[in-house]
DNA sequence: TCAAAAATGTTCGTTATTGCGCGTTTTATC
DNA sequence: GATAAAACGCGCAATAACGAACATTTTTGA
């Protein structure tokens, strides 16, 4: 099947922003929903997206319910954490991207940068940023998981130990009020030791869904990442420990107003 | 075909703007509607252009045009002897798959095995059998080509090391008449050879295609290998040298009669 | 300058795409 | 788990784009 013009765009913008609406798609291309339905629905045959209730998102492979849930669950607030995220990292630089449905959305913000190598155990990452011919991509060896394409292991430990980026980004299960990053799997917290080991200056990405979240294996402390990436702002005494750490906080806003107020009724369900 | 001053352009402005419509060439160049068609139709022909309604989209898309050429050569045949090939692959088994397109025939034939474990450098086959539960699925580390999805480097060649399965699937560029599989990128060569030190047995599978076509490389010789599959019958000088070395050769027909003659109308163009 | 060849314009029948109405399915909310 | 709203898919008619054939203009080479 021959994809028009329209359908080739919308590729692209599924491609780059991981999904797409029929009612944005349609105003923008001045079309009626109908139109823009069909168009979906022959991608999606083709195998392009994935189509979904109001629209489609871009295809990952992943089979699993769960991992599509966390991935649209704030959504915006991501968007906003990667590209705050991205904008630290230069062109011509090198960085290690784990697991996460954050450190994707971080690779989608990646797209346009020049001569950069990723170095990655998550294959929905790896996917993404195909789009890039400015980026050498490095996939990490190892088993690999159905229910987020994630790789993982001690195979996979033992690849990174073989690297030294400049930037190492990683995502976290959970972050308790002591300043833990915690972890539900003790192989991926071995995998994502291996990863601050080998990279030069830290970044942590997460929304602050995560703040004050159980899970029992601890993966490091605050006090060991650079930057912190986040949604909104940190409890005082938090904020106030990450000052003595010398841990930088950057709150990426994404309400409708860029100054001020922070977005209230978007709480995961 | 000589191309116009116009149809330079048209090329030029497809490739910076990523698409052109037929409407607003004809009104930039001040022509007819139907001389942009005639354009576009002659560019496409070229293979410059991909022609859509309405207009046409330069080709650079995110993938390699001569890797879609190369998977729906002979896809006929590919399946025949993958069928052929994944028929002698058990339930409860391991095996590395490499790179090449019949091999990722081979893991579409794979989709319905049980408590297999694929060890594999090739994304599209780690893609491909995301959809069999009953798979394990290790995916070889290394620098990820854009061409193909393929994993290649020395660290890929080094994940290899640390397995030992009962089954190699390895494909081939080029198999010459006295019996050697020959490549045209040498650390593929050295990934190829780590894939069939880790094997028990070893299966090549190639088309007839294949046979007598020039390559620099030399993988190993068809006395290395334990079964080649292929779809037509191994020349008689070829064939008798298996028989001396013992590599047992399986023709998978795919003609319209599965008994009898083997097609002949399907020369590569 | 002239004739042949190539490129372009014109017309028209054919095909592909789009929009609209309407019944059905999915999602959200209570 | 019932109900309303949104999203969906289907069939049909209108429209836009298409390609082929032929007329016309421009270019080329003697």
């Amino acid at each position: 099947m021959a994809l028009n013009i329209r359908q080739n765009e919308i590729v692209e913008i599924a491609r780059s922003e991981g999904r797409v609406v029929v009612e944005e798609l349609a105003q923008r291309f001045d079309v009626t929903l109908q139109t823009i339905r069909r168009d979906l629905t022959e991608l999606a045959e083709a195998g392009l997206l994935d189509r979904v209730h109001g629209g489609a998102v871009a295809r990952t492979g992943v089979v699993n319910i769960g991992y599509e849930q966390r991935r649209r669950m704030n959504e915006g607030a991501k968007t906003a954490i990667a590209k705050a995220c991205a904008a630290e990292i230069p062109d011509n630089s090198s960085l290690i991207l784990n697991l996460g449905t954050t450190t994707e959305a971080v690779a989608r913000e990646l797209l346009h940068h020049q001569n950069i190598t990723v170095v990655t155990n998550n294959m929905n990452v790896a996917n993404i940023l195909l789009a890039n011919p400015g980026c050498d991509i490095m996939v990490a060896g190892g088993a690999l998981r159905r229910s987020d394409g994630g790789l993982v292991g001690d195979l996979t430990t033992q690849f990174f130990e073989q690297f030294k980026v400049d930037f190492a980004i990683i995502g976290t299960s959970a972050l308790d009020h002591d300043g833990d990053l915690l972890d539900f799997d003790l192989v991926e917290v071995r995998v994502s030791r291996a990863i601050l080991r080998q990279a030069r200056r830290s970044f942590l990405v997460t929304d602050h869904s995560k703040l004050g979240r159980p899970a029992p294996a601890r993966i490091t402390s605050l006090s060991e990442i650079d930057t912190v990436f986040t949604d909104r702002p940190m409890p005082g005494d938090l904020a106030e420990k990450c000052r003595l750490w010398g841990t930088r906080i950057v709150t990426a806003q994404h309400g409708r107003l860029p100054g001020g107020q922070s977005p209230i009724a978007d709480r995961p369900a």
